[in-house]
DNA sequence: CGAGATGTTCGGCT
DNA sequence: AAGCCGAACATCTC
């Protein structure tokens, strides 16, 4: 379910293995997770290197070594956890860096996730190009106001879900901002009425999807359209209108047809 | 058995 | 030419 904040969630269940060596990388070297990535040179710089430190940005990882970047999108179905250093790496554990006593794990069912490497002091460019955080200073309400513009023609639900522009939000949080702005999804990016509004929840959203899912994968608290939308049959927190589902810029979209126009 | 799942990316079209 | 759309990716569950 990896958004922002799961992200940030998951990033920190390496934590336990900051500090340490990693004694050797076991890994499903094949697997589309390493599409585009240098294999060789992951396992020849991670083998006996150590873990220093990790971020999360947007829907990304960044695991830093004193001999390279380890980066990781976690795409529909990935997952970081520790496990025991007797546990045998499971079917889809397509990367495991087995430290003294534990095991550093990356399992990915479906694979649509991501591993990169990249040697050298400084950050890689795929990380230091993600775009400004909803949640910064530097998200201001004209920067918000442009991206609406460039995508003038595209249903607001398909731009808030442009990486480019919401860097992290991802369809749950996306339809959460919609119902909180009132705005319908088939909306035309450049005819929101009150843009303000819409930027206002965006950043609302990401900030308390951030302070409460990412601290212990909480789920958002009770009166949030994410408790309803994952249901078949869904109603509105506020009126108990039944939500509608449809597909909405090429993904699976709940709205509330009588809060939302 | 078919449809759908919290994400990207690519090729084709306007 | 930038931007939009739909299909594809791999696997499991309902």
């Amino acid at each position: 379910m990896p958004e922002l904040a799961e992200v940030e969630y998951y990033r920190k269940q390496w934590d336990p293995g900051l500090g340490k060596i990693v004694t050797q990388v076991l890994m499903h070297a094949d697997k589309r997770i390493f599409r585009g990535t240098d294999v060789e040179a992951l396992v020849k710089n991670l083998t006996r290197a150590k873990l220093l430190s990790s971020q999360a940005r947007a829907k990304q990882m960044l695991f830093r070594f004193n001999r390279g970047w380890l980066g990781i999108h976690l795409g529909m179905t990935g997952k970081l956890s520790v496990q025991p250093g007797s546990q045998e790496p499971g079917k889809h554990d397509h990367l495991v860096l087995v430290q003294n006593g534990q095991k550093l794990v990356f399992n990915d069912m479906r694979q649509f996730g991501r591993v990169k490497f990249h040697a050298g002091s400084e950050p890689p460019a795929f990380w230091t190009e993600i775009p400004p955080a909803v949640t910064s200073p530097e998200f201001t309400l004209e920067y918000f106001q442009n991206i609406l513009k460039r995508h003038a023609r595209l249903p607001i639900k398909g731009t808030l879900l442009l990486q480019t522009g919401f860097p992290g939000v991802g369809n749950w949080m996306a339809d959460e901002i919609l119902w909180r702005a009132k705005i319908a999804p088939r909306v035309s990016s450049g005819k929101i009425r009150k843009p303000s509004e819409l930027w206002k929840q965006a950043r609302f959203v990401c900030s308390e999807a951030l302070r409460i899912v990412a601290k212990d994968f909480s789920d958002p608290p009770a009166g949030w359209l994410f408790h309803e939308r994952w249901k078949r049959k869904g109603f509105c927190p506020i009126h108990k209108t039944p939500l509608r589902r449809e597909t909405v810029a090429g993904r699976t979209t709940a709205w509330c047809p009588k809060c939302q126009r």
